[in-house]
DNA sequence: CAATGTAGGCGTATGCCGTACGCTGTCAAG
DNA sequence: CTTGACAGCGTACGGCATACGCCTACATTG
């Protein structure tokens, strides 16, 4: 007999990442959230344990739309196409990226996407000590990509200032910061994925053997 | 004619790094750093700037013991090693890890590391994009390694709280959890970082006919 | 040795933050 | 129509980074 709740997680959750895309990760608090749902700070805490809670709901807001089901054609095809509909769910909302990061493991789509990219790598012939170290690389590169294109893209300042470094001290990395702006970001990822692809290429190939 | 500074930047750098180290990443704080240096909190804003500065002193003098210098060995094990002794230098300080992360352009030990790195990687014969494509993969496999070693290892609570995902859901991810356990991080980290050096020596291999 | 002025050291205060606590009013069930 | 569980929220607390301005130590200069 209790009176009813007046909102969804999914409202908050849209509400927590509104204030995220909008006014970027410095802005995001309860205060901020709350007011933007039109309740007071504390009402917020009736809907959620506290902000770390908040994060995890944002942080599944932006995994969800992310499709698990195994696309078609080979099993590098398919880790690739897998791996990049998490990088374009990413890539929506690049103020969360490290939210994402930080509370991957709690969102219920990316264990249901790992899920499916360890349905391919097992397809692909991998079991035991051979699987887990695939599937690892995989997240770590993933991980790592994310970071980087968010965090230092090619085309942006950091780069920028790499490339203006005194040429004696930092000769190539100089002239590789030069070369790196001209490499988009989604070409970056489709190219950095292939290296990794074609070492479990390798992988498979060995367990095969032995196997 | 003024009165000499009774602190190095050095001086700064380890009493934050050891209150990271000790109390965790929640409990660095100005006032925390202040008072392990025996001073007031304002008086450390004599020495840096803001928070972020000091976090920067943080990942330098974690980075600084880095040995930059190129190994021995063909080009795989040159990076190989050089990673390997990345890895090592974050290792000494896992509460440091988001901040490594966080602050690595503004390392000037890190910068010279990259400089090596591509050093090792124009002597194997890359050069323009193949170079930056090559040189960002090993950024980001040792980024988003360094990032699932600390924060979600193998041997880790994540790792069992898979390992007992209901099976009708999550087949292979508890079954791969199960076999993670018995990966130890260093083995890990050798066998995911030789995947990324197979797929560069196709890399390289392309870029030699081409060439 | 005395005067000087730069800059070190720091006390205070402001405005954020997350959140504990307890009140008030609502509304579905009985 | 009563009732009580719980939504909503005002207030308050402790901790944070940090702006500002005071006092004073001390290397330099005369």
């Amino acid at each position: 007999m209790p009176r009813p709740r007046s909102l969804t997680p999914l409202q908050i959750a849209e509400a927590a990442l509104a204030v995220l895309d909008a006014d970027g990760p410095g802005a995001l608090s309860m205060r901020a959230v709350a007011a933007r749902l039109g309740m007071g700070t504390m009402s917020l805490y009736r809907y959620v344990e506290d902000r770390s809670q908040l994060e995890e709901l944002i942080v599944e807001r932006v995994l969800e739309p992310v499709d698990t089901t195994v696309p078609d054609g080979d099993w590098k095809q398919q880790l690739l196409a897998l791996s990049e509909r998490v990088r374009r769910a990413v890539a929506a909302h690049p103020n969360a990226v490290p939210l994402t990061a930080a509370h991957r493991q709690s969102s219920p789509s990316l264990l249901r996407w790992s899920e499916s990219v360890l349905g391919v790598l097992t397809a692909a012939g991998l079991t035991g000590r051979a699987r887990v170290v695939a599937m690892r690389a995989v997240l770590a590169h993933l991980l790592g990509a994310l970071e980087l294109e968010h965090r230092a893209p090619l085309a942006g300042e950091g780069t920028r200032r790499m490339a203006a470094l005194p040429a004696e001290d930092f000769p190539l990395l100089a002239a590789t910061a030069r070369d790196a702006a001209a490499v988009p970001s989604p070409e970056e990822f489709r190219l950095g994925f292939e290296l990794l692809l074609a070492g479990l290429d390798g992988l498979v190939a060995s367990q095969a053997r032995s196997g």
